[in-house]
DNA sequence: TAGTCGTGGGG
DNA sequence: TCCCCAAGACT
């Protein structure tokens, strides 16, 4: 029934036209929490540059993160970097045809494990994403995300792969939830699973599962500075580790009780980076949203009194070159307020 | 285990 | 404009 579902509704897809597991793989990190519109151009444009494993393995950081300016969560980019260089290092260049193996790799957990070895390797294995916990959820009718609940979800499914083409299914059943079985629409006389579906039956199918309430998130606000030298401005680039890790940004620093922005850019600025600056006028200010927060973000002209560097993570640049750097896109919104005020 | 981690599309 | 949502993993 499912498969033949599938094999009416199937969407062409650039990573279904391969059986490259590196390929499928990149697919499957860029897809998460992204819809698949956004990934296609990211996916076609990463594949062109890096084609293969060691062409991954070999290329910088940096370069890497440029290719994925935009797409947002950021960490997948660098921890897929260190698995590829992990296989290419320590494994030959062969990525891993045993679960727990593949599994242990960076930025793999138990959907893109399972997702991988189904769809690239034929192996028998579920892939619960969300797509597919909220479609079996509400084939049995369950509307908690309890641990018992997770388990008879799996059970299910583990149940439907076992019966044959586990790729075929997993793919099938993504599909259903992106165009039948979606979170707030669904078209059940579509779907092959209504004859027996508890959440067709109970007449409100998109009570299931149950909508976890969000919660309120914070506004930040936050002073960043346009420094300039001559035709260069001042750039300098995140840690590693969390928020945009190892993109590049304007200097900036959170206003968090009523600080003169002025002030505080001018001390913070010689503290951080040795920069004698002196502030000029207020360019204009952008809003931007995250998951967990949002913020303010109120951008000043700044003229410093030389070109001090201390760091690698620091640089001068032309506003010409600043398109060779990654930045998130709060920062780019910044550099528009820029563009516009110089039209 | 609940927070953290981005962005754009669509209602 | 605002809010929900979209092929999760890590800590």
């Amino acid at each position: 029934m499912i498969l033949q579902w599938y094999s009416l509704n199937k969407r062409d897809l650039p990573w279904r036209r391969t059986s490259d597991p590196y390929k499928i793989w990149l697919s499957e990190v860029m897809l998460q929490q992204t819809q698949v519109e956004t990934v296609i151009p990211y996916y076609e444009k990463w594949i062109n540059h890096y084609p293969t494993i060691k062409s991954v393995a070999l290329e910088n950081i940096d370069n890497l993160l440029k290719i994925w300016e935009g797409l947002g969560y950021y960490s997948r980019c660098r921890n897929f970097h260190e698995a590829i260089k992990d296989i290419f290092y320590n494994h030959k260049g062969v990525i891993p045809k045993q679960i727990e193996d593949f599994k242990s790799l960076k930025g793999v957990g138990v959907y893109i494990s399972g997702a991988v070895m189904s769809i690239a390797f034929d192996q028998t294995h579920i892939a619960v994403d969300g797509n597919q916990s909220r479609i079996i959820a509400r084939v049995l009718g369950v509307k908690n995300q309890t641990s018992r609940n997770l388990k008879r979800i799996n059970n299910y499914l583990t149940k439907l792969v076992k019966e044959g083409n586990p790729s075929e299914i997993n793919q099938a059943l993504m599909d259903m939830g992106s165009n039948i079985c979606k979170s707030n629409k669904v078209i059940c006389v579509d779907c092959p699973f209504h004859f027996s579906c508890k959440a067709f039956q109970s007449g409100h199918p998109l009570s299931y599962p149950k909508k976890i309430l969000p919660k309120t998130i914070p506004t930040k606000t936050i002073a960043a500075a346009l420094v300039s030298h001559g035709d260069n401005i001042f750039i300098t680039k995140r840690p590693l580790k969390g928020l945009l890790g190892g993109l590049w940004e304007l200097p900036n620093i959170e206003l968090v009780n009523g600080e003169i922005p002025e002030d505080l850019l001018k001390i913070k600025l010689a503290d951080q980076f040795g920069l004698t600056i002196k502030v000029g006028h207020k360019l204009g200010m952008i809003n931007h949203t995250f998951t967990h927060f949002k913020m303010n973000v109120l951008l000043y002209n700044c003229q410093a009194k030389d070109q001090p560097l201390s760091k690698n993570t620091e640089k001068w640049v032309s506003f010409s070159d600043l398109n060779q750097y990654a930045f998130s896109k709060a920062n780019h919104k910044l550099f528009k307020l820029v563009e516009l005020r110089n039209d």
